[in-house]
DNA sequence: GTATATTTGTGAAAAATTGCACAAAGTCTG
DNA sequence: CAGACTTTGTGCAATTTTTCACAAATATAC
């Protein structure tokens, strides 16, 4: 294991391939080869050896790697071992239906509370988490350990928003909000904009002679 | 305008680039030089340039890029200056969240009509729109001209709403439900996980020590 | 109108990422 | 257990993407 920085893209991988292992964990496979992972996630073997290779060695010459083993050692590193305390700011409609979404449980994120700025918002309850004040977040972030916030205020409210998850200690941001945070270098943010899912339809439709200009993209990602 | 290929990044960066270019719009000011909007967005004066140019020249020498100018340039490009209609079937916390979204409007993308299953729904008003029975979404569809359809029912329901869309005609789907679809191959379908916005966030949380050897995401991307 | 400031567009350099290819290690067959 | 396969891990080459840096173009000040 060198001290080679690490692409962030092999980082998705990662997820990609962690999935996939857990398919293949159920259908009580034993070991897969690396190019037999890559021809199922569409990618070259040693791009998935490499990957691998970042975090060490997982992998038997002549055999491959053991499915439960590298699923395990992908889970430690991906941090699929723990759970993870989020709050929720802005309980408009995408907020609450954030508050109660279904999918963040299956992946260890506990929503463990939320806050809005509008004062006919608090108190109200949303599967079990009721509406703080938003000047309630920095005692919140301490007391509760968040360690993730997720934005879903206007986009006119979310630097500022950005602003008191970070002077609170919060490091890592999701901002639902269509507008670019300015955060500390140590502080990571990941952009969802949900009109962005549909951008591809417009763009490569109405380009069609343009798309092939256009890089495939690399991995299971964007 | 050369023959050169164009990073998918590029792609991703043009969708920011627009976004913050209507915000200056809306504060009247008129020209901007790439530094100062590469500034706004956390990229390189160079880059901003070097993506525009795979596209044409539209900055002048000594004072920059006209705003509405370049704005319009890049609506164009990227398809933004075509409307599309969009239903949304499944009128629960994440479905009438997104027919309320506003980043759809700045996309084109208009919700014109919205479908639920549940009798206790339908009437309901969100934002203009009110929900429909299920059982008019085909002949909607043909009426009202709808290109796009929003999935955001349960995950077991999933695919019975897509046939009925795909049946109607509609030829692109964005799939919330956790689920895969299946659907002919003339059908293009983007499916959302919001938890997967979440997914690296673990990473970073669990290795503190290693987020310096990774390398920085580069836009709003991924 | 000349001199000084800006700022673009773009080759070329640098950096990052991906893919090749092969030695070394392990497996399998008979 | 020898020889033929298989498959890993990784240095190195190729490709892609980003950044630098500068000539050319335009703007501004006096």
């Amino acid at each position: 294991m060198s001290i080679k920085k690490i692409p962030e893209s092999t980082i998705s991988r990662l997820f990609v391939y962690l999935r996939e292992l857990s398919e293949l964990s159920k259908l009580n496979i034993r070991t897969i080869s690396s190019s037999e992972l890559g021809e199922r996630v569409n990618l070259n073997d040693a791009q998935v050896r490499k990957d691998l290779g970042y975090f060490g060695q997982f992998g038997i010459s002549g055999s491959g790697y053991d499915i439960n083993e590298l699923k395990a050692a992908l889970e430690k590193i991906l941090g699929k071992d723990k759970t993870w305390n989020v709050a929720v700011i802005g309980a408009g409609h995408l907020g609450s239906a954030l508050i109660t979404y279904p999918g963040f449980q299956q992946h260890g994120l506990n929503v463990v509370t939320a806050f809005d700025a509008d004062v006919k918002k608090i108190g109200k309850r949303f599967g079990g988490i009721t509406i703080q004040p938003a000047g309630e977040l920095p005692k919140a972030v301490k007391e509760k350990k968040i360690a993730i916030g997720i934005i879903a205020v206007p986009a006119k409210d979310a630097q500022e928003v950005a602003n008191s998850l970070v002077k609170s200690g919060v490091e890592c941001i999701l901002n639902f909000a269509p507008t670019v945070l300015s955060v500390p270098e140590n502080v990571k943010v990941n952009n969802v904009d949900l009109s962005r899912a549909l951008e591809t339809f417009s763009y490569f439709l109405v380009n069609p002679a343009l798309s092939g200009r256009v890089n495939k993209a690399v991995s299971g990602k964007k």
